[in-house]
DNA sequence: AAAAAGTGCAACCGCCCGAAG
DNA sequence: ACTTCGGGCGGTTGCACTTTT
């Protein structure tokens, strides 16, 4: 059964914000919080649909949103978490604190994508779809595959993290509400104690198919590490050696730093990154390295 | 100076998932 | 067990702005 739209289209309001529409939505979430999108913009004297108005906070109004240019760091994070992901971009902004996935994507079409080979761009989809999205069954059957092998890759902090409805006790600050989802996700993920990763990593064990169905379980804990340029005091162009390393340590014979350097080896490697995820992400869990780790 | 082409980005759309009823 | 709802995600579009011809 198809659902209903999620707001009656008639007399609703499309297109760009207006200032006072901005101040309308900030002003309530301030006082009350988003505990319920569609019903905000209603509350709050908006002819917006609730879709529309949260897409506006989490990606404009947000005030830990972090405008301007993006630094050579950050894009070389994208471009390495790019590498990794896909198009994931809401785990590539859980890692880009102050970065939304919609500006992450824009930046990347409109500027990353062009400094990679092509190849490169294909291998890094392909790590994602494993179908060819330029033509075919088009988005919803590219989308579906997707998820499957999203679950597979180990998804992002996967939905139960992100789908967390705020509560009174989780919008901690009316001032600054719930950030975007992909920041919740790392805000939630990233502060949750070991006990609980322990507890999580067995609910997190999801089923593999598609490209990876062959890797075994493991937790999602692994995305919990936030690969923050601020943050932590590695550098995005360790990211490779992240790989490289961690190979090298289990026993890999053959550097894969490559793999995420070079667009032709990531195409000629596709085996190494298979061998690199399988080796991560069937670690048992006590043993599942931190980025900083394996510097 | 004007038209065409290119670029950047905010916003929308459709789909999926998990929770709730 | 099934349906509905709300929220989130990724892909795409529309349009203003900039650059090129």
């Amino acid at each position: 059964m198809g659902r209903a739209p999620c707001c009656e289209k008639m007399g609703l309001k499309k297109g760009p914000w207006t200032p006072e529409e901005d101040q309308l939505l900030v002003n309530y979430i301030h006082l009350h919080g988003h505990s319920n999108w569609r019903a905000l913009p209603k509350h709050a004297g908006l002819l917006r649909c609730g879709k529309s108005c949260r897409l506006r906070w989490t990606n404009y109004l947000r005030p830990d949103i972090k405008r301007g240019n993006f630094t050579q760091e950050e894009e070389d994070t994208i471009i390495n978490l790019h590498q990794m992901l896909g198009n994931r971009w809401s785990a590539i902004a859980a890692k880009l604190p102050g970065r939304t996935d919609n500006e992450i994507k824009n930046v990347w079409h409109t500027h990353l994508k062009k400094r990679l080979p092509k190849p490169e761009i294909d291998s890094a989809t392909a790590m994602t779809t494993t179908v060819d999205t330029t033509s075919g069954p088009t988005k919803k059957r590219a989308r579906r595959l997707k998820s499957s092998s999203k679950d597979g890759i180990s998804e992002d902090p996967p939905r139960k993290h992100v789908n967390v409805r705020p509560t009174s006790s989780n919008i901690r600050d009316p001032i600054s509400p719930q950030p975007c989802t992909s920041e919740v996700s790392t805000i939630t993920t990233s502060t949750s104690s070991t006990s609980e990763n322990d507890n999580c990593s067995k609910e997190n064990v999801v089923k593999k198919e598609g490209y990876i169905g062959e890797f075994p379980e493991f937790n999602d804990d692994f995305w919990m590490e936030v690969l923050s340029v601020e943050d932590t005091a590695m550098s995005t162009e360790d990211l490779p050696s992240v790989s490289q390393c961690y190979l090298n340590n289990s026993s890999a014979t053959e550097p894969a730093a490559a793999c995420l350097t070079d667009s032709k080896a990531v195409a000629a490697h596709s085996d190494d990154m298979d061998f690199f995820w399988y080796n991560l992400l069937t670690r048992p869990d006590d043993h599942l390295p931190e980025f900083s780790e394996m510097l």
